[in-house]
RNA sequence: GGGCGCGUAGCUCAGGGGUAGAGCAUUUGCCUUUUAAGCAAAGGGUCGGUGGUUCGAGCCCACCCGCGCUCACCA
């Protein structure tokens, strides 16, 4: 018993560690090195023909085990589903007695032929048997029946919460349908950058370590490099960098990685999240918006096979143009009045009889952006473009060539969730300072999100940047809206916990 | 951060002042087409943690830790 390293030994621990080297003592490696298939579980039965004596190889995680003495009948797992393999003394000789030292969770090679038992279920009939990795931690063990109407019954299902979040590996092995959830995701991603390189698009990277942080109204994380004795931000957007490399000439660059912001975390807030940046040269939010029509529209059809879904209950279509509303408008249409161009006394009024709070800290802008939350939000529920966003609330976006007050902007909304926000971008270096400055001032007035003076984008807007259009959309929400997942923790492999006690 | 709820065996859960329970899993015996296999027996717990009340605390009280829901803030 050299191996109580492990801390929190019990008697299901103990037994296994005493099984793992009773094997090893017999001339068993119970950490093999390799093993080669030529099949797997779903391969077996979508190939399966009556009467044929097909040989395989396959291996997988042992998930139930039934012995009845001299035979006994076990289900493997691998990344496909789940194959009933049958094993007898006759067959396997002394390997059956090895086989009794196997347990639930053990990792085997099998090779054998398939045949149907006697109540109907595609098997392996095993004639030899290879131990591939002991496992030594029992795994929580669901019973998986399938009732009178079809339907999966799952007894002791492995349920806690937070056992799943912080031992992921163990809730896709005891709950591997959840990693459907996470094959769209990569799917999704890989659609979305297949999208973006057909149309010209650069995959790019930019730092992640920013000696200032900007591109998003958010708190960073900050860390220290040693050498240079200085710190560092963990970027909260990529936005400057990459409207740095349109100016160095590029016709269009995204990227998509992790961002870091430094606020609360609920069932839409990770504090890393994927983002995905991207701006195209000589472009405006108009035709912005019909590229992000086009790829959530595409992203759905390749990956999804439909433009259709169902978002909690709601069926939502992305084959359709999508709304455009107007923020100034549907406040107007909603309360009669036009926020741009009434006084504050009526504005503030009106932001505290519909519910805006602590109104002395925020701006015209602010206030107008908390009206539209409140009010019409949530109504938004069909794919719809958000435009006409106050000046204020967006330091980064161009004005609007004709409306004053307004930039020209938009967000998408489904459900009344937002998934993106875009805009042509601002380019003139003259404004940019202006609009940093106003974030300066916003800052002093104790709004600890306000954005940072960055000088050498400026500098940067100075040489000339084109006119440009940037998207940015998080990815993490858009996987939640397509998969119908409502908390973020479930699109995440490993969300954020606190540290275990 | 506020409010509400939860934490008991490897897993799923009962038990709400008087010797810590069940099913599955584990061990032993029987069982060569079973499938929530079956039959018989056995082992397994610092009841999230620390204090307190009490003759006696999973149980009552206080504080702490973790998780969930919700509100506030944000993508």
């Amino acid at each position: 018993m050299e191996n109580l390293h492990i801390e929190d030994v019990n008697v299901l621990i103990k037994r296994r560690i005493e099984e793992l080297e009773e094997l090893r003592a017999k001339g068993v490696n119970p950490f093999a090195y390799s093993f080669s298939t030529d099949s797997d579980s779903a391969d077996i039965k979508n190939c399966y023909v009556e009467n044929e004596k097909r040989t395989v190889s396959i291996a997988g995680r042992i998930m139930t085990l039934r012995r009845m003495g001299k035979a006994s009948f076990a289900h493997l797992q691998d990344e496909h589903g789940k194959i009933q393999v049958y094993l007898k003394k006759d067959d396997l000789g002394d390997d059956y007695d090895n086989f009794k030292l196997l347990d639930i969770g053990d990792i085997i090679g099998v090779t054998g032929f398939v045949f149907k038992t006697r109540t109907g279920e595609i098997s392996v009939h095993v004639e030899k048997l290879f131990l591939l990795t002991k496992s030594v931690r029992p795994i929580p063990i669901p019973k998986e029946i399938v009732d009178e109407n079809g339907n999966k019954v799952i007894y002791d299902q492995f349920s806690d919460i937070e056992l799943r979040y912080r031992q992921r590996y163990l809730d896709l092995i005891v709950n591997p349908d959840i990693k459907e959830t996470f094959k769209y995701r990569s799917k999704i991603i890989t659609s979305i950058r297949n999208f973006l390189d057909k149309n010209g698009i650069l995959e790019v990277e930019t730092p992640i370590l920013q000696p200032l942080y900007g591109g998003a109204n958010a708190r960073p994380f900050v860390t220290h490099h040693n050498t240079l004795d200085v710190d560092f931000y963990l970027r909260i957007a990529d936005e400057l960098y990459l409207k740095r490399l349109i100016v160095g000439g590029f016709h269009g660059v995204y990227e998509i990685s992790k961002d870091f912001r430094n606020e609360g975390m609920d069932k839409t807030h990770n504090p890393e999240f994927t983002m995905m940046e991207v701006y195209v040269a000589y472009k405006d939010y108009n035709w912005m918006m019909e590229f992000v029509e086009d790829m959530v529209r595409e992203v759905s059809i390749k990956v999804f096979g439909t433009t259709i879904f169902n978002v909690g209950g709601t069926e939502i279509d992305f084959g359709k143009k999508w709304h455009r509303v107007s923020m100034i408008d549907a406040i107007k249409e909603k309360t009669g009045l036009d926020v741009l161009n009434t006084d504050d006394q009526t504005l503030f009024s009106k932001a505290k009889a519909v519910g805006v709070e602590d109104l002395a800290h925020k701006s015209r802008g602010k206030i107008i952006d908390e009206i539209f939350e409140i009010l019409i939000q949530d109504e938004l529920i069909q794919p719809t473009f958000l435009i006409d966003y106050p000046v204020e609330t967006s330091p980064l976006a161009k004005t609007h060539r004709s409306k004053p007050g307004i930039v020209e902007r938009f967000e998408g909304f489904v459900t009344g969730r937002e998934i993106c926000n875009a805009f042509s971008e601002l380019n003139d270096p003259f404004d940019q300072m202006a609009r940093f400055q106003d974030q300066v001032k916003a800052r002093e007035k104790g709004d600890d999100e306000a954005q940072q003076v960055d000088e050498d984008f400026i500098r940067a807007l100075e040489y000339g940047m084109p006119p440009t259009a940037g998207l940015g959309i998080g990815i993490d929400r858009l996987v939640m809206l397509l998969t119908n997942q409502s908390s973020i923790k479930d699109v995440i492999f490993f969300p954020q916990m606190k540290r275990e006690v």
